[in-house]
RNA sequence: GCGAGGGUGGCGGAAUUGGUAGACGCGCUGGACUUAGGAUCCAGUGGCUGUGGCCGUGAGGGUUCGAAUCCCUCCCCUCGCACCA
């Protein structure tokens, strides 16, 4: 018998179904489509484990739904822009062209190895120009609808980067990519206007409730942050202005005492009265705005503020509140001035205290006394009942918001608002290694659009790495000296670049029909495969790309590209892999390398363990010893068919057996057979249980093992093993097919399991002669009897009464009563 | 603080609607084969034990004939958000 060679059977499969174009999507109407995706990849050099884990969970899934009849599309391509081409590109002396698309062939050329059941007609890398003219297509599109517009903003800067950041980009004031320390700097920047669809995305988080984990849902609906409640204009005294602010408690405004106004705030040298200490006022207010962003916005920061001198006068109560600047008012949120309620906000309260500010409670708790004494601690936010708010007194605080707003308005000074955490989504980098913004700058005329007709504005590649800080757009005189589209004066191109965000918001629909040539979708093919069935990808995007992805797709659906709301009907976010209880990192120099262990133990090994290992939500430990067990099962298998070869006929997996004679060993290894078929179909299709699928595909290969010199005294006998050995390789073909694909053609099958149909397990098959009932006193495990299917209770019941073990332990006492549950148990309650 | 998810052997993890807790695997122990075993096979493996049993799913209470599972009160861990008015 031949040895198992991981190599050899893999490479060979591999060539047979590649030959054979198995894994090609073709649309066809007349039958279900199953569209599964992972999150592409970037090409930084090689697969890694994480890779892996996300490429083998999407494989197992594509496979099982082949195989079910269902006609998949499974593709693969290359998020191919982005800043570590650059670094790399400075670091080797090349060109981030050259080092991306190198990265590319080799990790294709890992992929393959694993065996993965992907459509590669379809590849494509977002660094070509055939793929990124669409996007600055949709760019200009978007502009035209009033969805993209340039301002000069605040935004996030990453030093190290070298670019600025979207919002979603940073976390914890660091850079999402390399943790550096983000920097505010002012520059005139491209947004999208993604907080025109905040309550859509908002609202349609509802319809994804069944299929995405409530985790990612919640994480949306934080970051969009919807907030209902009043605008409020505040009259400043002696002078025609007022002070607009947003509160979500217009019941508090009687409380309100004194106005904070964020450092930033506009207007606010018009507002600070002649003569005083106007010049201190702003240079406080200076000072705050200089104040590092991300101590000024956490919690823990001092309040500080400084009086401007000035007055505003509170609509309901009439009486002057001083305004204040204040470093915890942001100008990014709502109207960058505050109404400070000190008696129901704990900041304000903090403040008041700071500064010696009446504090007055407006709201009484349902259950406690009124609050208005001096000694509180801190600021009642909770729920009540209003007093001192004049006629609104008595009223429950949910109907004050309603009808002091209402009153609000009818004074002209006030009306129902809702506000949104989520801000446009910057998409400028200054950055070479991206998709052209495409626009022009004429002295004459502006900004200009390029004419859709001259797309795409292809990235030069004649640009050197090694100037000092990279390369940029700008230092390719080509790209930059330009005409004007208006005037045909001369004008200057955008030299910033887009977002790579922007690349992976749409790319899963150009893969149903990536060569699709003088427009970016195919719409019958589009309506066709869309939406994405199943997505897979890790958690750190739940608020990066899945939020962009889900706006993408609203934005092309209003352009006419899409019929649909949604990208991601499903979503898998599959957990780490880590190794020694961390997550790999060259530094820890705890990286576990795939081309190692495809070199080691090939891709079956490979793939079984990190399948086995943890189910997919979870992290997954990495174990060496873990890995050897799962290569230990597959040599087993080898093993064991070799052993079997010549007793072994093509029979099908759950083959009928009807009228055949079959001995009681052959009995029972067919019902192992059928209850794991059963127990496989439900852990993938229910629960993507890949873990406690092959678990009970380990069971059925024991009980073979075990079971098969018992076999033969039944006619049937031979055929009910070579049944649960194709009923094996077939559960297990989803998760390594390349030895079961083996496994099976040695069986003297003709076709291959990449064609095969799922089976459905016999429900008859299940049937035992006998059934095991567990007995209990009192609730204690006492016995074990075994009963016809068929018995009716009080068999039951007579046959557990009459067992040894549970006589004993009845002996003297007296029966209460018995509670028999058919198939499962008997418990017999003494008193 | 708010939101989500967890806590089960030495380890990774199982346990449909409440019904034999610990499937499967790793590790470990003993044995067989062997020049050898880090290969393979066989047996065992939650703790304690007087071998009858007793105790065990973060802690404590409750419901039930019966609770890892349902209810209440806590504790701990992981992740996300967090001065958003």
């Amino acid at each position: 018998m031949q040895d198992y060679s991981p190599a050899e059977v893999e490479r060979k499969w591999q060539a047979i179904w590649e030959e054979a174009k198995y894994f090609a999507a073709r649309e066809d109407p007349d039958r279900s489509k199953y569209y599964v995706l992972e999150m592409f990849p970037y090409p930084s050099g090689r697969i890694h484990m994480g890779h892996v884990r996300v490429y083998t969970i999407g494989d197992v899934i594509a496979r099982y739904m082949w195989m079910s009849g269902y006609n998949v599309l499974h593709p693969m391509g290359w998020d191919a822009f982005g800043l570590p081409a650059e670094n790399a590109a400075i670091e080797h002396g090349t060109h981030p062209a050259e080092w991306t698309y190198a990265n590319i062939d080799e990790m294709r050329d890992q992929l393959k190895r694993l065996g993965y059941s992907l459509d590669w007609d379809r590849e494509f890398a977002t660094c070509d120009p055939e793929y990124y003219r669409w996007e600055q297509l949709f760019f200009l599109q978007l502009w035209q609808r009033g969805l993209v517009y340039r301002r000069t903003a605040p935004v996030n800067w990453c030093p190290s980067c070298r670019t600025v950041l979207a919002n979603e980009q940073v976390e914890d004031g660091q850079c999402w990519r390399c943790d550096s320390k983000v920097q505010e700097r002012s520059l005139k920047q491209w947004f999208i206007r993604i907080t025109e669809y905040a309550e859509e995305l908002l609202r349609d988080l509802d319809t994804l409730q069944q299929g995405w984990p409530e985790r990612v849902i919640a994480m949306q609906r934080n970051w969009i942050g919807r907030s209902e409640g009043a605008e409020i204009d505040f009259p400043v005294q002696g002078s025609e202005e007022s002070i607009r602010v947003f509160t979500t408690r217009p019941d508090t405004l009687f409380g309100a005492t004194f106005m904070s106004l964020a450092p930033e705030y506009p207007r606010l040298e018009q507002l600070l009265p002649e003569g005083g200490d106007r010049e201190r006022v702003l240079r406080e207010a200076e000072r705050m705005r200089e104040e590092d962003p991300h101590s000024r916005e956490s919690e823990e920061g001092e309040k500080v503020g400084v009086f401007t001198g000035a007055y505003c006068r509170n609509p309901m109560t009439g009486e002057s509140m001083p305004i204040y600047v204040a470093n915890f008012v942001l100008m990014e949120y709502g109207t960058g001035a505050v109404m400070a309620v000190p008696g129901h906000d704990q900041r304000d309260f903090e403040f008041a205290r700071k500064y010696g500010l009446p504090i007055r409670c407006v709201v009484r708790p349902e259950s406690g006394e009124d609050l208005e004494n001096p000694e509180m601690e801190q600021a009642y936010p909770g729920p009540g009942f209003l007093v001192r708010s004049g006629r609104f007194s008595d009223m429950y605080f949910e109907s004050a918001k309603e009808a002091i707003t209402a009153e609000l308005e009818t004074m002209g000074l006030g009306r129902k608002s809702v506000q949104y955490r989520l801000r446009d989504w910057n998409i400028s980098r200054q950055r070479y290694w991206g998709a052209p913004i495409p626009v022009v700058y004429c002295e004459r005329c502006g900004e200009q659009p390029v004419p859709e007709e001259d797309l795409p504005v292809e990235l030069p590649l004649d640009v050197s790495m090694q100037a000092e800080g990279g390369a940029s757009l700008a230092d390719s005189e080509a790209f930059v000296h330009t005409s004007c589209p208006a005037c045909g004066g001369p004008a200057q191109r955008e030299t910033d670049t887009m977002d790579t965000f922007v690349e992976s918001s749409w790319y899963f629909a150009r893969y149903t029909r990536a060569r699709e040539h003088g427009a970016p979708f195919h719409r019958r093919a589009l309506d066709y495969w869309l939406p994405v069935d199943q997505y897979i990808g890790g958690i750190e995007h739940a608020v990066l790309h899945l939020l962009y992805a889900r706006f993408f797709t609203k934005a092309l659906r209003d352009l006419g590209y899409m019929g649909i709301d949604e990208p991601f009907a499903q979503l898998l976010t599959q957990g780490m892999v880590l190794k020694d209880g961390a997550k790999m990192s060259k530094s820890k120099g705890n990286v576990v390398d795939p081309g190692d262990m495809l070199q080691r133990f090939g891709a079956d090994t490979t793939r079984l363990f990190t399948l086995f290992a943890s189910p997919p939500e979870k992290d997954l430990d990495w174990n060496d010893q873990g890995v050897e067990g799962a290569h230990r099962f597959l040599h087993r298998m080898w093993r064991l068919g070799g052993e079997m070869r010549n007793e072994l006929r093509p029979v099908g997996a759950c083959a009928r057996m009807e009228g055949m004679e079959l001995s009681r060993a052959a009995r029972d290894l067919r019902r192992k057979e059928h209850s794991t078929m059963h127990r496989i179909t439900r852990d993938i299709e229910d629960r993507f249980q890949f873990n406690t699928a092959i678990a009970s595909v380990m069971e059925l290969v024991n009980e073979i093992s075990s079971r098969k010199e018992d076999l033969g005294s039944g006619e049937g006998d031979p055929a009910a093993l070579s049944s649960a050995w194709s009923t094996a390789l077939l559960g297990l073909y989803p998760m390594t097919p390349h030895i079961c694909e083996e496994l099976w053609s040695q069986m003297g099958y003709a076709s291959h399991l990449a064609q095969a149909q799922w089976p459905e397990y016999d429900p008859e098959a299940l049937k035992q002669d006998e059934v095991l009932i567990v007995v209990q006193v009192n609730g204690k495990l006492r016995g074990r009897i075994s009963v016809a299917p068929d018995a009716d209770e009080e068999q039951i019941k007579q046959a557990a009464l009459d067992q040894e073990n549970v006589k004993r332990h009845l002996e003297g006492k007296e029966i209460k009563k018995v509670v028999v549950v058919p198939g499962k148990l008997v418990n017999v309650v003494l008193t």
